[in-house]
RNA sequence: GGGGAAUUAGCUCAUUUGGCUAGAGCGCUACGCUGGCAGCGUAGAGGUAACGAGUUCGACUCUCGUAUUCUCCA
């Protein structure tokens, strides 16, 4: 059985028990402060858990795409080292929304495995959770009845609190689990060891595969646990070893979901894959990242350096780590797997073929920056170790010892090495290899691990000190589920406050409240949270802010009014929220208007709007030209005159996408969609946020910049409505006032070249003056040298107080001497500059080499005390300054002595 | 969000206690030589040392701020 048949016999299965089957949500999470990626199967599905939203389907399954980097048992530096652990996998589920609990979930999971994968009953083995204690829960009898029905009592095991009851996180939904594990053993084996001694018990043969959550209670701050009203399913099966499992095959790479990637591995790197080497480890750390990488950049985020983008970011660079160190591969790699994987997904997650030259592209362009960085690591590196070699090269030369002698120990301290890695990304793995290839044969490097590990915790709890946020559990004020978004059609409601909660973060404390319903837009898809007013009887609340937790929308306060349930009148910033739907119109009318002018292939990776401005992103390859942007504007500010009705409908989201609306990659949206609509021959988009009635309100329309994001994506700022009346005045005002400064030309910009070509030439005639000038000058101290005796001959000395207007010109004149004055001379020149004593000295080598003079010495012992300055320079020129200027014959005369 | 670092010629990078006319390689221009894979020689152009303040007699160098980029941690 294929993997691609495996995934449909799931969904086909659900499907007969009346399960509605849903599409994966993105790998990336939005308005989620707790997660930054999917990382289970029932993630899409957390407001229905929490009661904040009504699901549409009482049963649901689907295959999720999950990432997980970290956790207890995850850790990015394992994957790729065992047959087994991911970054990305995908999480065939089953949900019950309220609907049937244990029993059928139990009994369908056994039809599943045993009458359509056909898995050997012999094989399995089944856990419950044994009840705790401490937490007041008595055993999972349901389950276990439920169970015994098609397993035999000696193969279901109980399990602790810490495998077989499930929590979300510190707080929330949570309740007994039960797992189907599978013995994968030789039948020898199996024979030899009892298979249910080995559950749970990191036997890399005998895993879970499935795992059956039956949530029925919720988990307070306190830490004591309230039962549920409507008690749900949430089950999760590992898609990739149920396929080995399934494909009888000892490791996940073996089976076809990997067999593709690592081929093309083979091809591209001209390497064999053998699972037990490093080169082995290699194929299927490679095999496992570009998956990962591949679909949570099709989901919408880019690689970055913080959050969400950052983990794509280390993802990518330890693969391009192991290809390089392991594979002898040194240019970009992964890239060129993406087509591989993007066929292989082609009807399960087509987004990643829709966009696959972007999303290659993108990662190459990673790529060739790391392998960039390693070059300067590695350079850095080898220049450390070039200076240790050279220091007991040293050494043993003055202790007249031979090379041949036994290898010294260098070891090289954490400090050094974590810099490398804080500051260059260098890898400490990356380190230790280049050190243990012995980079020079006499010498064994090593590296001081703990102080490495010492400078890590540092930077840690630094980090950590700053990051701090408590969060405190909600305070019920009124009975009310599901908040009401009115802010659509009302700026002004009356309102109650159905919880809030206290935040303090970095020592200043704030408050979040949710209100019964709102007029407040809370910050998503770009457009900010509202801002404006809480008034109740005779008290006034600033909400600095408004955001959204999934479904939940929140207002922020500095502070909470003296009775939390009174009626209060919610009131938004009218102007702030006009203008930000401005820009957000203006944000449509722009995003159609370049597909227009620049292609089809220009699509949304990221937008901004507030009431100063737009920002749009978007995936283009080239600078978008001069020519262009006119064009753009000029499309957008007819869209404006035409004064189009801005229309709005709630449809399904198959309508949407039949009508023609952008379907946009990496946003959650539920089956009922939002559709914004400016023309339906000109713009259609699914949008959640406010927008103005009709083009018209948008005025006029400007682009004040565009650049470049990241490889393949451009950006736009431009402004409308009133930002952009105050920006044209402000540019004319600027031009108005060159032009006033100008004296009124016709024509500023020729008015302006004329000016610098004026400057210019005048500059170069100061210059050749002042060059003439020093001629003469030079001319004449030539003529005033006095001789002094030296060695056997005389030499020549020249000095002289004189009038020139910069310091640099003092050494340009020592040097213009220095051409004429021969072998053995002495200069020295000094000048009062803007009340200032400046001194030059000039010595020839011969007086420096046979006679021990220097010019810094001079003008250190001799020279600094009578203008009180300091100087300094090269043994044969240097020079000095002071802030006493009256006795600089003194200077002169001090040399003098010396010769 | 917190730390570390970088920014010097078109490109890649040097420049040690603050004082060297800020250099090299590649590229570019001109001329000359040359049947060769990055051919050779000579000469030359090219710099606001990211930006802005400050300290100093003097700042590429030290301090502070801003911007951009890299990097680690959360």
């Amino acid at each position: 059985m294929t993997s691609a048949e495996i995934r449909q016999q799931f969904l086909d299965f659900f499907k007969s028990k009346q399960h509605q089957i849903v599409p994966s949500a993105p790998i990336v999470v939005k308005n989620d402060p707790t997660l930054l990626f999917t990382n289970a199967g029932m993630n899409q599905f957390k407001d229905y858990f929490l009661g904040n939203k009504e699901p549409q389907y009482k049963r649901i399954a689907d295959t999720q795409k999950c990432l997980r980097v970290s956790g207890k048992h995850n850790d990015l530096e394992e994957v790729g080292v065992d047959t087994y652990h991911h970054t990305m996998f995908e999480m065939l589920g089953n949900w019950s929304f309220g609907d049937y609990f244990k029993k059928e979930a139990i009994a369908w999971s056994w039809e599943l495995l045993t009458e359509v994968y056909k898995l050997d009953r012999d094989k399995l083995y089944v856990t419950i959770f044994e009840g705790d204690d401490k937490e007041g829960l008595p055993r999972d009898e349901e389950s276990f009845n439920e169970w015994k029905k098609v397993i035999a009592a000696d193969r279901i095991l109980l399990g602790n609190k810490k495998d077989n009851f499930w929590e979300m996180g510190d707080t929330g939904p949570c309740g007994p689990c039960t797992e189907i594990h599978v013995d994968c053993r030789s039948d020898e084996e199996r024979n030899k060891v009892d298979g249910k001694t080995l559950v749970n018990n990191d036997h890399p043969q005998v895993i879970e595969i499935w795992n059956n959550v039956f949530i029925q209670f919720n988990r307070l701050k306190d830490g004591s646990l309230q039962p549920l009203p409507a008690r749900h399913v949430d089950t999760g099966m590992g898609f990739e070893r149920l396929v080995r499992v399934i494909q009888n095959k000892t490791s996940n790479y073996d089976t076809d979901v990997f067999t593709g990637t690592i081929d093309a591995i083979k091809t591209i790197t001209n390497q064999v894959y053998q699972p037990l080497t490093k080169e082995g480890i290699a194929f299927r750390v490679i095999a496992d990242h570009i998956r990962a990488i591949s679909f949570t950049i099709a989901d919408g985020q880019l690689p970055s350096n913080t959050g969400a983008g950052y983990v794509i970011r280390r993802i990518l660079r330890r693969a391009v780590r192991y290809y390089s160190s392991y594979l002898y591969y040194k240019q970009p790699l992964l890239h060129q797997l993406v087509p591989v994987i993007a066929k292989q997904f082609e009807n399960v997650f087509p987004e990643l073929i829709a966009q696959k030259d972007f999303v290659s592209r993108v990662i190459r362009e990673e790529e060739e920056t790391f392998l960039n960085t390693l070059d300067k690591g590695l350079k850095k590196l080898n220049d450390r170790l070039r200076y240790e070699i050279d220091k007991i090269l040293e050494w043993r030369k003055a202790n007249s010892i031979h090379t041949d002698t036994p290898n010294s120990k260098v070891i090289i301290d954490g400090k050094f090495v974590f810099e490398l890695f804080d500051t260059y990304g260098f890898p400490l793995d990356l380190t230790r290899l280049i050190l243990s290839e012995k980079p020079y044969s006499h010498v064994d490097f090593g590296i001081d691990e703990a102080g490495f590990e010492a400078e890590m915790q540092q930077q840690k709890s630094r980090s950590k000190a700053a990051a701090v946020v408590d969060t405190e559990d909600w305070v019920n004020v009124h009975e009310h589920s599901i908040t009401e978004f009115v802010g659509y059609d009302s700026l002004e409601i009356k309102s109650k406050i159905v919880k809030y909660r206290k935040v303090k973060a970095k020592g200043k404390e704030g408050y979040q409240i949710v209100l019964s319903a709102t007029p407040f837009y809370a910050e998503s898809g770009g457009q900010v949270g509202d801002t404006g007013q809480l008034i109740m009887n005779n008290e006034q609340l600033t909400i600095i802010d408004t955001k959204k937790e999934n479904n939940l929308i929140i207002h922020f306060t500095e502070s909470l009014p003296d009775d939390v349930t009174a009626e209060v009148f919610a009131k938004v910033d009218i102007s702030k929220r006009k203008q930000t739907e401005i820009h957000h119109s203006a944000t449509h009318l722009l995003h159609a208007a370049l597909r227009k002018v620049l292609g089809t292939h220009v699509a949304q990776k990221g937008s901004l709007v507030n009431d100063e401005q737009l920002r749009f992103d978007f995936s283009h390859f080239a600078k978008v030209t001069d020519e262009e942007m006119a064009a753009i504007e000029k499309i957008v500010n007819e869209k404006i005159r035409e004064n189009i009705r801005v229309v709005i409908k709630e449809m399904n989201k198959d309508e949407a996408v039949k009508l023609g609306a952008m379907a946009l990659f990496g946003e959650k949206y539920g089956d009922i969609v939002r559709v914004v609509i400016i023309d339906p021959n000109y713009s259609i988009e699914l949008c959640g946020g406010t927008h103005v009635g009709s083009t018209g309100e948008l005025g006029f329309f400007k682009i004040k910049h565009e650049s470049a994001v990241a490889a393949g994506v451009r950006r736009i700022e431009a402004v409308s409505g009133i930002a952009a009346e105050t920006f044209i005045i402000e540019q004319l005002n600027t031009i108005h006032t060159i032009r006033e400064s100008l004296k009124n030309p016709k024509e500023i910009d020729k008015a302006i070249d004329s000016l610098i070509t004026e400057n210019n030439e005048l500059k170069r005639k100061l210059e050749s003056v002042e060059a003439k000038q020093l001629i003469i000058l030079k001319e004449s101290l030539l003529g005033e040298h006095v001789p002094f005796p030296f060695a056997n001959t005389q030499g020549k000395f020249i000095g002289k107080v004189v009038d020139v207007s910069n310091a640099d010109h003092l050494k340009k004149l020592c040097f213009d001497l220095k051409n004429d004055l021969g072998n053995d001379y002495a200069v020295v020149l000094a000048a009062n500059i803007n009340g200032k004593a400046n001194v030059a000295i000039m010595l020839s080598d011969s007086l420096v080499n046979e006679k021990g003079l220097e010019a810094p010495k001079i003008i250190k012992e001799y020279i600094t005390t009578i203008i009180k300055g300091g100087g300094g320079g090269q043994k044969t020129l240097a020079t000095a300054g002071g802030q006493d200027a009256n006795n600089l014959q003194q200077v002169i005369d001090a040399v003098k002595s010396l010769l």
